[in-house]
DNA sequence: AATGAATGAGCATTCATTCAT
DNA sequence: GATGAATGAATGCTCATTCAT
């Protein structure tokens, strides 16, 4: 029975899947996982303990992976020289994830209110913030810029983030979806750091 | 005593402003409220007339401001094209719902999700994406620009209500505030039309 | 004090026979009363114990001389001979009352559901029944009338009972009152009998 | 099992019989009814959507059944004036939803204020009404009859339907309960005209 | 004495979770 | 193992009654 099992677990991820996505980790019931996973709704939870369990053993590897993958980022050093560069890279490891994961991802960071994923998306911003802070210094001292107030990169960051997954939820074709991702680091980081002079 | 005791009105509102800040305007719970004013389940009904008056009573203040704000704010012509010019218009807009604003703002924007106010946000960036079509649609023909896509300008005006929003949110000082949402607008859309070449 | 308590007293009992004749026991409103007397929802607790003696201090003395009335026509022996007239002695009695009394026996009639009189109907339509069985006996039995069941007999006065209070009901003017209780008499029990053969 | 257990359905429908009798369609409680049929409450609404549906599915039968009896009789002509002649009618009718009546037609008729079916008691009695006023006008044309108040027809149809109801609650017997019927039309009808002259 | 704010048991309804079959 | 009926705590809300002022 090993095989079925595997089937079915399968098949109740899929229904999860797209019922978390359409309602968000809170508002999803049960009730239509099961039904559109073709069993009962006891049947479920021989296979998951309960809702919590489910959400997180569809989301939890890809969460770890995810908050591995930016400690990492936030370790690679001055490299990049351009806030462009900076977001690129960042996006680029995002979009590799995001090629595997596709609607894990999305729920993870848009569909995660209520668990204890929630915050993912703002340790992304996070992230970004930190590689933006410490990379434009140089760049900002050199040319004589000075921020009033370094919030305005954080909120650079979480508003570029927010843009960005508009566009990952947008687009299924992904050479498109490069292309707008590749527009909007232009729109928001090109020659970044002439806007402050 | 003709009028019901402010003191207990304002025990209601924290409770309030708290449990929807915490859960949401759905998954909030009136006996929670209650319980965190002090009060009697019932008692809570004596000074709003159900669970939405009393979300409206703390949220609609501020709706209703920001939004007249934000419409005169983008009938205003020739905005896009020289934002320098408005932003001490909008900062001085952004005074008028100044003193309540904190985690109502927040309420209002991020957890309203079942309320009437649901949709506020989008209606913004909808608005916005609107204007940043009209008057930028002159200036990209001039000059020879052609988006591939007209996606983008939805998107930049998604992020930046995101943005405009965490700084409404993050500042308690007004003149700090104004400061900030002047740098935002620079950021986003001095000499914009000139990322596309 | 004793003259003004006394005024208030009034004033909930009209307020109270105003609600009570609208909405009858069950759905009337002690704040409604309360608000239609001028005093507050406290203070008529102060005059009355709960809803239900409320209730009773209007209805149970017109109830205890409505039932010894009742008690008192069942006594009276075989001094009419036709239909007609055992009706028109009770109806007669009745609308002595209702001269006197007016809501407070149509509240007793028809409004008293969920109370303690909600029963009162039933014993006039039993005396009324008990009277009908009682002296058209000879009647029928002169005229060689036999009744398959005596609970024919039963619903003549009940639906009788019904039509009586529905033109109590109806109309302000006492004489037109009369007259239609007059012809509901006649159309009711004119050569009753001979109906049967 | 595809359908639900039948004997708990029964259960509940007996236990909201019970209730619905006792207390009328508004003040029953579904709690009541759950605890009486000995399950618990969320149990209920797997069987009944809602209050009203248990209310409806009880009491709908006989309604419809009930309703399109009596248009049905009072769409053939003559009726009135030759009342023997459609006492079989009508009493073949009864034996149509006989069956369930009992609790049920007392419930539908007197305990559904409340419910959509709270006007039917009237709506009958304004048929009969409306029959009764335009098959006799000719006829108390021809004889010179002159009613004072045509409201007198109205208090007779409403007496004459109290009076049926009654007899259908009654008897468990179909024939006796045409029979009883058949007396009550005879006593209300039988040269109706004459009694006004 | 009078007030009316406060109370809390009660209502219908929902849904994640359990458990007898 | 699978089922889905059963559970009951929780929800928003009402209203007769109480009690501090």
């Amino acid at each position: 029975m090993q095989y079925l099992k595997e089937e079915i677990r399968n098949n109740i991820i899929a229904a999860a899947l797209e019922e978390f996505t359409k309602k968000g980790y809170q508002d999803a019931s049960m009730r239509v996982i099961a039904s559109n996973a073709g069993i009962a709704i006891g049947s479920v939870y021989r296979y998951f303990k309960n809702k919590d369990e489910l959400f997180n053993s569809i989301v939890d590897p890809i969460y770890t992976s995810f908050t591995s993958m930016i400690l990492e980022l936030y370790q690679t050093e001055g490299v990049i020289s351009r806030m462009h560069s900076i977001a690129k890279e960042i996006t680029d490891k995002v979009m590799e994830f995001y090629e595997e994961h596709e609607a894990i991802l999305l729920i993870l960071i848009d569909k995660s209110k209520g668990s204890k994923y929630e915050n993912i998306k703002e340790e992304l911003i996070r992230l970004l913030n930190y590689r933006l802070k410490n990379e434009l210094g140089p760049i900002f001292k050199e040319t004589g810029v000075k921020l009033q107030d370094e919030y305005i990169l954080y909120v650079v960051a979480a508003s570029f983030i927010e843009g960005f997954f508009m566009i990952i939820n947008k687009y299924k074709n992904l050479s498109m979806m490069k292309e707008m991702i590749n527009q909007l680091l232009i729109v928001y980081f090109d020659d970044f750091h002439k806007r402050f002079q």
